[in-house]
DNA sequence: AAAGATAATGCATTATTATGCACGTTTTAA
DNA sequence: TTAAAACGTGCATAATAATGCATTATCTTT
């Protein structure tokens, strides 16, 4: 029996009692304790189980692997994603903001899809890697923590210097008045610019951050080429946006 | 019989068991074990088998999310970052590479472990993103994705205007007479950079690394202040570093 | 088809890993 | 507090792996 089994099945064995025992495994399996509690040692530095006198238990709340992102509401903004397809065309220069929202999204750009995107969200860089035929430019700078988008001068500068046909933008807050407000200081320049550099620009929300307000203006309505929600485009909740002429889709 | 023809005959093996071993092969192929061997390696490196002592394991089904990385001999590459997190002191400005050796020490950086840390790399960058007291700055660039790391002049430039104490770099190969090589040009110019932008030069390197030459060299071992391995710094099989008077760890 | 080049294989040697045992230390429970 | 049980460490041994080298097989080129 391999190392590797014996570990597989004493890590099996805990699918039938909570804990497991030093004595019981080596009679099992024939085998001196000394191996077990090496197996033991090996486990517990791989994080699996937690070491007892006489025996192990199993380690439940193995820390979930800090590179998959939970996306909240993630059925609506599929939703959302799968109508916002419509206005990628091949071949063109995107900027894509962060934001769980255009996370869904880019999980359902087709595969093979082809265009250069530039962006400053982390998770949105894993995730537009897979892309082979996309060419994808990361944005440096600091790193802000909580949205894990990149900020500060660097950011700006690079924006500053290029002109993209299309921003994919996510937003903190989308009211009729206000248009698109941010929560943070920083990304609220950096949407500025990336606006600035965009010649179309459209939205990508769910229903939760609409009439809403954040201290920081980005752009107004008018700015804005398409707001995608998951709601239909006449539904009662958003008609406010739709008397004021924004497009809704 | 081919050798692809027993590469094959492996392979179907995992259709029966979940392991396959060394000597059962051997006789029942009637070659020699040494074969087995070479063929198991070969399998390896393609990433098709996790070879274990004793026989072989397949690869199950490769991390259906993007985000969650597999590391091939994480355990040695977990000894290499023990070793290595002796040459971390707080406050520290450090510039760190990409790969998964690298990965798996930035997974053992204490979590309020206080520095200014430098990357190109998207794994590096989301792991060190958990950690609070780190000053994370993400060097932009065009994305290669097979690496997941920036290149591109801008990286070049970003380099070109930093001072750092410390770069753990990881490498392709490293050989006693050639030092350090790559095996992309992009990315051997930007850990030369690299190099030349910090006071000091910490290795990375699991055993599998040593003793290779790629086509593009990065620098000599007169350059590194130290090479952590997974073996004891007496290991015969890195004497010809001890003998050339490179610092082993 | 033959000669040379290249790759594959096996063997011998050395290195590494796994395991059990002995023995001293630590923990548990009465 | 004490004795038994469990644990950790160092060591010896055996099994498995890696490496260099010689041999054999396979492929290429003429």
């Amino acid at each position: 029996m391999l190392k590797k089994e014996r570990h597989q099945f004493i890590m099996d064995k805990f699918k039938e009692a909570d804990k497991v025992n030093t004595i019981d495994l080596a009679l099992e399996l024939e085998i001196s304790e000394d191996t077990i509690r090496r197996d033991f040692n090996e486990l517990h530095n791989k994080g699996l189980i937690e070491k007892v006198y006489g025996g192990a238990f199993l380690v439940k709340d193995k820390s979930r692997n800090i590179f998959d992102i939970n996306i909240v509401n993630e059925d609506k903004k599929i939703i959302v994603g799968q109508k916002a397809l419509s206005f990628l065309r091949e071949g063109q220069v995107i900027i894509m903001t962060g934001g769980t929202t255009n996370l869904s999204f880019c999980k359902l750009i087709p595969i093979d899809f082809s265009a250069t995107i530039y962006t400053y969200s982390l998770p949105i860089a894993m995730q537009l890697s897979q892309h082979p035929n996309i060419e994808l430019i990361f944005i440096g700078g600091k790193l802000q923590k909580n949205a894990m988008v990149t900020v500060g001068i660097d950011v700006v500068q690079v924006l500053s210097k290029i002109k993209a046909d299309v921003c994919f933008i996510g937003v903190s807050s989308l009211d009729v008045n206000q248009g698109l407000t941010e929560m943070g200081y920083e990304v609220s320049i950096i949407k500025k610019e990336m606006i600035n550099a965009s010649d179309k620009i459209i939205v990508l929300a769910t229903s939760d951050k609409i009439n809403g307000k954040m201290p920081h203006k980005v752009c107004g309505l008018d700015r804005i080429d398409a707001i995608v929600t998951e709601l239909s485009p006449t539904s009662p909740r958003i008609k406010n946006f739709a008397d004021a002429g924004a497009r809704l889709f």
